[in-house]
DNA sequence: CCACTAATGCAAGTCAAACTTGCGTTTATA
DNA sequence: TATAAACGCAAGTTTGACTTGCATTAGTGG
């Protein structure tokens, strides 16, 4: 499943495969770790987008469905790795950053919805939002498990209509 | 909000609050993450609970506010960036036989449910369960930010009636 | 009380990986 | 073409996981 791992992520090895020397990666970034934030918040900022396709349930399927495709990727799952290891000043403020990012997106979804008159309130947006996410994260990050296909889907139903809801 | 820091997490320090050589660490346990799996799982062992409350939604609430109460502490928090960090054979099995653990027993709870009608089907169990908690383990490590007071009845008013039947 | 064994303390050392520094060389750009 | 910034290279520092050898202590059966 995961073609990266943690451990082969050292200074040494990134170095090596840019072509570069390992010193003149310290110059530049200062910290392994403000290294891997930097290129991974571009790259995740890159590939991560919020649809307008009419529907609440197609909006959010879209944006999961995306965001899992990126964590299935080692970019990704490092990018959720380092999330949950950075200690440092600098991952700290992007980490801040691209959630503070992401939490707005998912709330001009749900407002959209709130005016199709789909959902009575927006409010339980940040909520609905992190379940969404972090049950994925969590997947990858705790239980070290893959993010099977139909994953963003059945995510968004039950988040959408609960687990009564489903069944039905 | 956390009273531990991963990175106070060396054997060092550990073996000195043990009063106990660095050397009768690794002697007893080989590796670091080895020892922090078994203490952990014990612990954790021990604080958590599935208790029978007579309705799906307070079996639930019990169940999450518990883990919520556990994450909460410094302990909890270590169990939690464990599972993410421990790469070695041992912590691997642990894990995973914690998680199937406690999937086991929420399936228990789902299964009362159905069995009482509240539910047409247990088979959400899974997903249901792991949107919980991986919410809040998302919360702490990916995030890094504290788990709110209400969060675990939050958490199960939204999995279990969706998103549009909070704001009935 | 004695002998034997297993656990512990202690000192020294290995190893890997992050990070630093000094210096010479390349590259870009005005 | 001159000059400053960027890079390569070699050497070294530091920290923390982990090992090893040896002496000492503690527990246990006779």
């Amino acid at each position: 499943m995961l073609e990266i791992s943690p451990g082969d992520l050292t200074v040494g090895h990134i170095a090596a495969r840019a072509g570069v020397n390992e010193t003149t990666i310290f110059r530049k970034w200062g910290t392994k770790e403000a290294l891997l934030a930097d290129v991974l918040m571009t790259l995740s900022g890159e590939r991560l987008v919020a649809p307008d396709t009419g529907s609440l349930r197609g909006d959010l399927v879209a944006v999961i469905e995306a965001v899992a495709e990126f964590l299935r990727t080692p970019a990704g799952y490092a990018l959720a790795y380092l999330g949950a290891t950075a200690e440092d000043e600098t991952s700290r403020g992007l980490r801040d950053a691209f959630w503070a990012d992401r939490f707005e997106r998912a709330q001009v979804i749900f407002e959209r919805a709130q005016a199709r008159g789909e959902i009575p309130d927006a409010d339980v947006a940040p909520l609905a939002y992190e379940a969404l996410i972090g049950t994925m994260h969590f997947r990858i990050l705790a239980r070290r498990r893959p993010l099977d296909p139909g994953i963003a889907e059945r995510l968004v139903d039950l988040v959408l209509d609960g687990v009564s809801g489903l069944g039905r």
